[in-house]
DNA sequence: TATTGTTATACTCTATAACTATA
DNA sequence: TATAGTTATAGAGTATAACAATA
């Protein structure tokens, strides 16, 4: 019987630890804000709708990086919930603009502190120089890499 | 109209940052796997298979971070593409065992390499010092809040 | 009774493609 | 004919719970 050639391990790429500790504070912001009755995705549309305008579809899924298909379900949910409206354009009949009711408007707020907490406890027990130091090393890989999308995953 | 009161922006979140970069990490390995005819989650099942004895499904999923009928349904795909089987344990009845084919075998050092290279055309751009520091603060984050799920998504 | 594993169900997220209505 | 948006379908991932077989 020939031995398995050694390959390497999961733990060998720094991509496996990038998403071992990425997907551990989404889970745990993702509980935080099912508690609210929303998924990340829709507190990403909601935090995108907040402040602005009624928006087109099509700019949110450029905003968001997903299809127009996508921002449609997702839009449905949020107006089944009651916390998006959407409603025509006025000049253009193929159009519509989706926009936040006034209890989205009051939920985004409650989120956003909710996510703050989040990163707080996860990130505040690291000395204050390595939080700098991670949040230069990403953007600066960003920006290497010109990525684009908004993660809502 | 009243003014919406300030809140925090997504990218405000080292959290949000993390997730940016990961996501892109493992979409650029997920499309190069998916060539090679799996998916990420599958390639973390072969991989934990590979140069062992067969093993539980019960074991696979305290490795994997997943539940046993989650297991189930990667496993009935694996096997499905001939890349694993199932087999009756002699001693216990109720209990079954996994293990790669020949081909499983032969598909997974090709998979590391792929691996191996999306880390490194990912990080690589890096200064050493960066990357080193990154690793550093990745793995004393997993330390410190005690991760033990192997990511898979 | 407890445990192993499978199956059934359901939900989120994703994408592609067909379709409707309007420009 | 092109564009905006919706709808339909499909697949991957997640989880819970019911179930069969065995211990």
């Amino acid at each position: 019987m020939t031995r398995p050639p050694p390959v390497s391990a999961l733990s060998d790429h720094l991509g496996f630890w990038l998403r071992f500790v990425s997907n551990h504070v989404s889970h745990a912001f993702a509980a935080k804000v099912e508690e609210r009755g929303v998924t990340v995705a829709e507190w990403v549309m909601l935090r995108a709708l907040y402040g602005q305008e009624p928006m087109a579809p099509s700019r949110l899924a450029d905003a968001m990086g997903m299809t127009r298909g996508a921002i449609t379900k997702l839009a449905n949910r949020l107006v089944a919930k009651s916390l998006v409206v959407r409603a025509a354009s006025p000049d253009d009949g193929r159009a519509q603009t989706l926009a936040l009711t006034e209890a989205g408007a009051r939920l985004v707020p409650v989120l956003a502190t909710l996510a703050d907490e989040n990163d707080t406890a996860f990130f505040d027990p690291l000395p204050p120089a390595d939080r700098a130091h991670l949040e230069r090393i990403l953007s600066d890989l960003v920006a290497r890499h010109g990525m684009r999308n908004v993660p809502v995953e």
